[in-house]
DNA sequence: TAAAGAATGTTATAACATTACATTTCCCGG
DNA sequence: CCGGGAAATGTAATGTTATAACATTCTTTA
């Protein structure tokens, strides 16, 4: 299944320069971590590049595999880690249903995306629907329930495999 | 951790006759399976009694070790498979955000929810509004995605706990 | 009642994730 | 520059969630 998801992935990022797309990445994180006083060490950088090998979501022993081939010490935690501090930076988000992982492209504090996960292909595209946000927020809290955190994730079929 | 969660839904399904909602699943459960002709076995009877000991969200694991004190072969295909079953069914259904099972007290043809978790009781309730499935769809169709399955799932904190 | 198909049993292992503690690296005040 | 403290990483073990593959039993029906 690993060698399928990259397969796919590879499929479909010829179309555009995803050297570009990783280099913004990795200069946004500079960025974010600068503003949050965070540190981006040379591991947690890898890690993010490997997160943005493609558009589609990546799985942390994929990552931990890759890992294993440019240095000696590679373990589960050390990919953990180095996800959760992505996260906790607002610059990976994590896929509940497919448990992996996918760069984000505006991260901006703390913010609520919606993700369309196509099926074909495997890539994952982040919306930012204010009103969905609200709705769904709203909605809950009509049955006296108060918002934290919201997951939705759409699947289904992007626009190209359609 | 299975303790803690066993703990918080004790806690809170003394409100309401409980037996009387696990009665209903059983009888609805029936009702699902003699028109779609699909077989309700003793085995799945009892995972989905399981399902419902309370209104928070079960583990797979936690459904195996239950049944192993009643059956002598337990398994974990054996809980998976009679959690699938139900699932097609549309009697249960996964929060991918837990890995776990809720029943689903409106089994009607595989519709669309959205799951209200509180993080202090546990609980799980199900909202099934349709503006919100109608707009995540439109959403997404307007970025050229066609939508097979939503997973919306919201944490916070419910009525009673807040 | 025998064949076919559905359900379940059984063993093993894959896939995903965390705990706990040791060591190293980095940064800052002296 | 250097030493102490905090942050990051290394390391080993294990916990948790889920599936594959094949054997056996049960149920339906021709």
């Amino acid at each position: 299944m690993g060698a399928r998801r990259e397969g796919k992935a590879l499929a479909n990022t010829g179309r555009h320069n995803h050297q570009l797309c990783v280099a913004e990445a990795l200069h946004r994180a500079e960025t974010v971590c600068k503003d949050s006083g965070a540190r981006m060490t040379s591991l947690r950088r890898m890690v993010l590049e490997q997160v943005w090998r493609g558009h589609d979501a990546v799985k942390a022993y994929d990552i931990l595999a890759w890992l294993g081939r440019k240095r000696r010490s590679a373990n589960p935690p050390t990919v953990y880690r180095a996800l959760q501090f992505l996260q906790q930076e607002g610059l990976v988000h994590r896929l509940e249903s497919l448990n992996a992982f996918v760069g984000c492209s505006q991260p901006r504090g703390n913010h609520q995306g919606q993700f369309l996960i196509c099926g074909k292909c495997g890539q994952v595209s982040e919306m930012e629907a204010r009103e969905i946000t609200r709705l769904v927020s709203e909605s809950a809290k009509a049955k006296g329930f108060i918002t934290h955190r919201q997951t939705i994730e759409v699947h289904g079929v992007c626009g190209q495999c359609a």
